[in-house]
DNA sequence: CCGGATCCGGTTAGATACTG
DNA sequence: CAGTATCTAACCGGATCCGG
């Protein structure tokens, strides 16, 4: 009998001892969201050790989430992905983020905002269909912010994932975003729209009209936005 | 910033930082099964040690998940009742219990037999509307267990919540079922069926003939019972 | 750079006993 | 019945370091 065991043979006790470690909930949000790579990962939980991130991947390759694999183009590279137990828990990641939207008041949420967070989340949800069959540079400013996370540039080439960088990378602007972080992460969470900010002049948008007119159609929106929320 | 916050705006982090933590998610689990008291919780998770049950309450309570309230009949009595945020829970604790059913193999599920719990979780799912409109005793004999914790008596009142027993309380019996936990568990799991285990001789009934053809009925299975495995 | 491992101090949890 | 108190063991966070 394992230590740390609840010794219950409920599945729901089975499955909390593996998936209710500290980490483990953020760390399949990642993996779900489609990051593969060590590195990738620390990215998307900044704040976890990389001794407890290689511990809770260990973790989740024994109990069957977790593949771990060399990369095919570069054999001294390691991936992550998740095997089919693992993307089933898919429902369960977005259970706990649904009950996470409707009833975690919005000032706890806004309490913990982090740029370098929300444009990795901004990043992997633009959607690039509506957007034009060249390369679009989208530059972010947060003017409440100091110089070294002010600036952010989203770089959108078409059939390829989107780039983000917190250095200029040197290309012609598309489109210009001025706004404070809070404002951006309120319109991300679905709390406020682009329009509402725009008028409220919460929200600078300048370059190409037809970037800016469907903004809000490109800029994908957090997987929850459109849950409702039952507390303020 | 608290200093255990994993610190993401993100609704999954937030949530995670309230339900994942150790025990938690089991302790909702009999929470959303309606039991109540404090010595009611701790009857569904015997290992969980009081002074943690207690901060776990507190700290749901301040979550806003559970409420605490003296009990109307006598006011030295203490009850914890689920908020609507705690009812809302339940959809993640149904949606881990899930998967757990799903991913979790047999052998280790089975790996954690407790009469106690099993026996507990039977008595809150039997099916009384198929019983006689009078009281209805059932004992279940573990013949592969030690004498202290062979013996469970099921008192059936109609219109009243069951009673477990585990000392004789003298009543006489309606009905005898005889045979080994990990059987009884493997019904009650839905591994296996009552048809299947008496024809197999795993499973003795003897007593009222009405009770034993409808026994599949009225003993209520795990609320997970009727989701498909995926791995053995 | 990538993918970790090591070490150390602080926090959390388990075991057991005890109290109003 | 409904919890505290106390002591110990396990886990976690943060920094640093290492091999390819």
């Amino acid at each position: 009998m394992a230590e740390g065991s609840y010794n219950q043979f409920c599945p729901v006790a089975m499955a909390a001892e593996i998936l209710c470690t500290r980490w483990t909930i953020v760390l399949l949000r990642e993996l779900v969201a489609g990051s593969t790579r060590f590195n990738e990962l620390r990215r998307g939980v900044p704040r976890m050790s990389p001794a407890l991130l290689s511990k809770r991947l260990k973790d989740l390759e024994a109990a069957g989430i977790v593949a771990r694999s060399r990369l095919a183009g570069d054999p001294a590279l390691y991936e992550y992905t998740l095997t089919s137990a693992g993307k089933d828990l898919g429902q369960v990641v977005f259970a706990i983020g649904e009950w996470g939207q409707k009833w975690v008041t919005t000032e706890s949420s806004l309490g913990k905002l982090d740029p370098n967070l929300l444009m990795w989340d901004m990043r992997r949800n633009i959607n690039t269909k509506p957007l034009p069959q060249r390369r679009s540079t989208i530059q972010v400013i947060f003017s409440d912010l100091q110089e070294a996370r002010r600036n952010w540039w989203l770089i959108v080439e078409p059939g390829a994932d989107v780039d983000l960088c917190s250095v200029d990378p040197g290309f012609d602007v598309d489109l210009y975003l001025v706004t404070d972080l809070r404002t951006m992460t309120e319109i991300w969470m679905g709390y406020t729209t682009v329009a509402q900010t725009k008028s409220a002049g919460r929200l600078v948008i300048t370059g190409n009209r037809q970037l800016e007119a469907n903004l809000q159609t490109w800029l994908g929106l957090s997987p929850f936005a459109q849950v409702e929320k039952s507390v303020a």
